[in-house]
RNA sequence: GCGCCAUUGGUGAAGUGGUUAACACGCUAGUUUGUGGCACUAGUAUGCAAGAGUUCGAUUCUCUUAUGACGCCCCA
């Protein structure tokens, strides 16, 4: 048996809708902050991802797909939506515009060579978006509430936000002196990797696992202490920004993004949920300034955000959201005869066009089974072909849940459906709720009603 | 790249170096001349991830590979 590649899932059945309904959220979103989608390709040129990324970590050396395709290119498949969005916007010269800043937004699959673990995949769904063209800390504050909103419309409720200022390049590098200055005295006494990590990558032996406890970790020199006078201007914008936007957020100084294109505002959102241990980040992002010109553009202040949908979906679980999903049918068509079935195949046709989803019976079963299949479809209602009936123009139409029987003429039954199904459809999407689902529920002081798909 | 544990029908799983691989759910059919969901009856893995080895004999022991779970490295 062909199996499926390591790290890669099929989404099927209940799952797949979740992550239907999730792309239509975070679609809405996007629309009413007048992002616009963008598709870029899956692979791109090698290159794009060394030049972007930066090689300085494993991760472009050794994390992701690389392979030369027949005409010797050399190419990758995307660990990231970040670079091909930028290689977009200088290709097609976004930065002369009418409209600026250009706000996009992306969501599909990306690819990472690693060894699957919890929470993470080979090949992962993110969504996020950009503002390209623009230093305003309004965007940066933007981004961060849009983020947050998406979490809060689909209806997770323990969401953290923590955010830091790497500063300019002047600060970035009095900091990264700084710190390794600070740790040269102590380094030999922390764990093996953090030895390493002091020459690879300084920064990220702040938030190391195993010298998590030590003290002399803890007293580190923090980034927002080496932040000029202009850096510390600009994270001041952005935290008033913030305020005047309602988003809650905690100051963190451990919140170091791994990569060198991030300068000023970092940003990680958590989901604080039971069981999801250290991969409680579901979306992240910041400020990177210098990412256009390194990739040859023109000098172009930026800010993005990105998000892994799969992580997203487990926080959603997790916590027990309810999600509006469909997972019924209006009607279910059963037969016995050919003549019946005939009917059965014309009507169904019928009723799709005019609005309904319909099924019926395909893999000739008793009457009984048809039964038990309409059940297992969540049928609202089922009807039983007759040829008797048919010729008299009636038809015998059961409500499922009620069990009540009644006979109809043929002619209305597009009405009596319109009629039974569309208040069905309004008592799922209002849940009973009085309170206008806002998206709000986690907001301190709002009341719910308790029953809508907010709530638990 | 490193480590650790796992893999038995459609599903949850029990089990053993030796004949027909428990049990339950599900599914299909019947009891019910075309109205189910209950009940009862019957059927439902020539098969224990794949390949190789040890053995008279392997689902069981060994090795390799694949995949899954969880750590480490790394984390875009």
């Amino acid at each position: 048996m062909i199996q499926k590649q390591k790290g890669c899932n099929d989404i099927i059945g209940r799952e797949a809708k979740v992550w239907k309904y999730v792309d239509s959220v975070i679609d809405a979103a996007m629309e009413k902050y007048n992002y616009n989608y963008i598709r870029t390709p899956l692979f791109e040129a090698t290159e794009l991802f060394h030049r972007g990324i930066g090689d300085t970590t494993d991760i472009v050396t050794k994390e992701t797909y690389d392979f030369e395709d027949r005409g010797g290119r050399k190419i990758t498949l995307r660990p990231e939506g970040t670079a091909g969005v930028v290689r977009s916007y200088i290709e097609n010269k976004m930065y002369g515009d009418a409209n600026q800043p250009v706000k996009v937004y992306y969501n599909g699959t990306m690819y990472r060579y690693e060894r699957p673990q919890s929470g993470r995949d080979r090949e992962l769904t993110q969504f996020g978006m950009e503002v390209l063209g623009s230093d305003d800390p309004l965007t940066d504050a933007e981004v961060i509430s849009l983020a947050v909103n998406i979490y809060k419309m689909l209806g997770l409720k323990e969401i953290k936000v923590n955010i830091n200022s790497l500063g300019d390049k002047e600060s970035r590098d009095n900091y990264r002196k700084a710190l390794l200055d600070y740790f040269k005295p102590h380094i030999k006494n922390f764990c093996e990797d953090c030895q390493e990590r002091y020459e690879k990558n300084p920064l990220r032996i702040l938030d190391c696992k195993v010298d998590s406890e030590n003290e002399i970790l803890k007293n580190a020199p923090k980034t927002i202490d080496y932040l000029n006078e202009d850096s510390k201007n600009i994270f001041d914008k952005v935290k008033d920004y913030l305020d005047i936007l309602g988003v809650s957020y905690e100051v963190n100084p451990n919140v170091v993004r791994g990569l060198d294109y991030y300068n000023h505002t970092v940003f990680e959102i958590e989901a604080k949920v039971e069981g999801f241990g250290s991969n409680n980040v579901i979306g992240a992002g910041g400020r990177y300034n210098g990412l256009v010109s390194q990739l040859d553009g023109p000098e172009t202040p930026c800010v993005g955000f990105a998000c892994g949908v799969g992580r997203l979906v487990q926080a959603l679980e997790l916590e027990q959201v309810k999600l509006p999903i469909v997972e019924n049918i209006d009607l279910f068509l059963m037969y016995v005869n050919e003549e019946e079935k005939k009917y059965a195949a014309y009507l169904s046709q019928e009723l799709r066009m005019a609005g309904f989803i319909v099924d019926t019976e395909y893999t000739g079963r008793s009457l009984k089974a048809q039964f038990k299949q309409a059940d297992r479809l969540n049928a609202k209602f089922t009807v039983v072909l007759n040829s008797e009936d048919l010729n008299n123009n009636e038809v015998k139409i059961k409500n499922n849940k009620t069990k009540e029987e009644e006979t109809i003429s043929l002619d209305v039954l597009i009405y009596y459906l319109d009629e039974n199904c569309k208040e069905d459809e309004y008592d799922l999407e209002d849940d009973g709720c009085d309170c206008g689902c806002c998206g709000n529920h986690s907001e301190e002081g709002h009341e719910c009603c308790g029953k809508c798909h907010h709530s638990n």
